[in-house]
DNA sequence: CGAAAATGAAACGCTTGCGTAACGGTCCGC
DNA sequence: GCGGACCGTTACGCAAGCGTTTCATTTTCG
């Protein structure tokens, strides 16, 4: 069952979630860095730094650096590939989902809010 | 009439959502610059620096210089008030409500796409 | 008037992210 | 085994954002 939106509803939605984001959220992620994450914890393991760049259409640092940010944020971890170890494995951590919890409870109260 | 979203629904939309804008939009404006953005487009005017910064809950001179960095890519424009001139008004651009337009129709789209 | 308050912008030093290019470690085919 | 390809990281110079502080302009009100 797909999501029906109205064009007013579906910006509407945005700037709520975003003005609560900024408001309560001191981390502040990067658009990027978001997509990143969202990609790590919705889509089946394992992910890469080539895989991500790939899918995200940038350049590897991009997403080194993005993984030493949110890795000191405790989001995600990193660990080498046993069985090809040229690879990194990026895993998911308790604060990462914890995290993407919580703003997901903040899109769907958010959502509730619309009017028509 | 809300809307209402399972949490994989909701995540899902984030997701697929940050993924297309980070693809295609070059642009990569902050969350903090989306969030002011869509309070100008989605709130009635007027809006003032001090205003967004009380709103955003930031200090006045991230407002100043998000409207700077939008202001040089035609999203925003910035007059001064006549009736008080220490007040800058800021105003709407045709950019700025084609870019949104385009930004909600992606959200709807993505929307359709989300499986229950 | 003239002093105090208010507004937005500019200055400053700092931190963070970017793209390009170069680098070390690892795997694979010959 | 060894040269080349592959993977993630690091180095570099640069641009952009941040918070705090200071400033110029304008208004307000005693």
């Amino acid at each position: 069952m797909p999501v029906e939106l109205t064009p007013s509803q579906a910006l509407g939605l945005w700037h709520k979630v975003s003005l609560e984001q900024v408001r309560v959220d001191g981390r502040d992620l990067t658009l990027r860095q978001m997509a990143i994450l969202l990609q790590i914890y919705l889509v089946p393991p394992p992910h890469t730094v080539r895989g991500l760049a790939a899918t995200l259409g940038v350049t590897k640092p991009v997403i080194t650096r993005a993984l030493d940010t949110m890795g000191a944020l405790g989001l995600v971890d990193r660990v080498r590939d046993d069985r090809d170890r040229r690879n990194v494995v990026i895993k998911r951590t308790v604060d990462g989902a914890l995290y993407l919890e919580k703003f997901g409870d903040l899109i769907i109260d958010q959502g509730r809010k619309q009017p028509k």
